[in-house]
DNA sequence: CTTTTATAGTTCTATATAGAAGTATTGTTC
DNA sequence: GAACAATACTTCTATATAGAACTATAAAAG
């Protein structure tokens, strides 16, 4: 193990630093979601610091939930997970109450020109060749969401060769595994509308009732957008519960 | 500047029942928002510990945003912020942009008895007799919000006496001036529905239009709710944002 | 083979200490 | 009075150390 030193602002706090250096392990790919941080104690050795130091440095990163850690097992990069983020608050009424990811159904793949505010959201050029797709997810064989889905064309030309039934249910896994692309984190943004009649048709409810809509930007820990995603959801299925203080 | 002792399971971290301790402080009323907490020195002389074990029991209620800290100045009790929460995802475009409380008009204050869904809510036996309201909120003489606010009369019974000119645009503050009932934080759930006549009549739009419903649950310091409350908005002038990961 | 025991690793708690960095007040100088 | 300097207080950073608590693996015992 060889003596390793800090690189960035030397104002800095030392813990902040060693944080610093750390989440460009993540963002660099030296580390990877699922990887094992090393110890407290050897990192403390290696970088010539006081342990304590080095845990106030995984504090921070642990506060970001970039990392986790386990008592007596070790430190973790710890994997994203996003689908919680949906099915936690469209609640699709089984009698049973189990929580299963829902079918994904692809309607449509196509290479298109990204429309403008898409082009903008992904940081590209408008009018660049992007992936367009078409996505409905049931639940017990009852379509529950719509998503209009849109990939930049030049970091998923692998997605395009792969055949439909070789994508499962979640996209995020074939990203990685196909194109090296890891979504690490995603913005979304939600409000409501009266459903368009391709929107009621799809969903099976009547045009104009309300529909959520939730737009949502996923990005990898880089920070460099993704994908593009418009989910809608029938609205009397959905509540979004938070706290606030 | 007495010897204090911890109370409470002694299985726990003494940094744990030290936060406890802090807490109960704040719940019992002997901090209240605003209030200086004892400086790091001070509490780890009092309570006979090392001055890291107090740091670290601070960390905690400062993560739990219970205090807030500021460098060289002290150690505070943070005072709840609400309206944020709901004035960041209305979004009431005034051409300037500037963000200001909006005018508030209690259409309705009478006492009913408590509907079983709100007595719930509340912790208090159907049919025991509540403050009822119905509240226009109004942004450059726009109507922008309606709510239906629910109150249990036994803990807020001087509101009643209260003229209407003495309630400002904010209730929170008067709950406890008038009623020495401390908002602590709330519970949101939201959801969307087709505006009702009612709704329309008072929002100024079509019945039928997609609204956004919040509901909310107001509780003290000690969690006893205080508080129901639905409120109503225009669906198109709504975006609730967020980041997962 | 199964169970128990030892051991080595991990994170977690707690102490003690020293000084840096930031803020507010008080006193001094002009 | 205004500007500056000294001060006392605050939180913040960093070090060093010791042992508790927990987990996984390896060794030993049955």
């Amino acid at each position: 193990m060889q003596q390793r030193s800090l690189s960035g602002d030397d104002r800095l706090p030392v813990y902040q630093r060693l944080a610093d250096s750390l989440r460009s392990d993540v963002v660099e790919g030296r580390l990877r979601p699922g990887d094992r941080v090393p110890s407290e104690n050897s990192l403390a050795r290696s970088y010539g610091l006081a342990p304590g130091t080095v845990r106030k440095a995984l504090d921070v990163l642990v506060s970001e939930r970039l990392f986790e850690r386990f008592h007596g097992r070790g430190t973790f990069v710890r994997a994203p997970s996003f689908d919680a983020s949906l099915f936690r608050f469209f609640r699709f009424q089984s009698a049973s109450g189990e929580r299963t990811v829902p079918e994904s159904r692809i309607l449509r793949r196509l290479v298109e020109p990204l429309p403008g505010h898409v082009a903008r959201c992904l940081s590209v050029e408008s009018g660049k060749p992007g992936i367009s797709m078409s996505r409905l997810r049931l639940y017990q064989a009852e379509p529950v969401l719509c998503e209009e889905i849109w990939l930049p064309l030049h970091r998923f030309e692998a997605f395009l060769a792969l055949h439909s039934d070789a994508i499962g249910d979640l996209l995020y896994p074939v990203y990685d595994a196909a194109c090296g692309q890891l979504v690490a984190r995603a913005e979304e943004a939600l409000t409501a509308e009266a459903a368009s009649s391709e929107t009621a048709r799809l969903l099976r409810i009547e045009p104009g009732t309300p529909v959520i809509v939730i737009d949502r930007i996923a990005k990898g820990y880089d920070g460099t957008p993704l994908e593009w995603r418009r989910t809608r959801g029938r609205a009397d299925q959905f509540t979004y519960q938070t706290e606030i203080c």
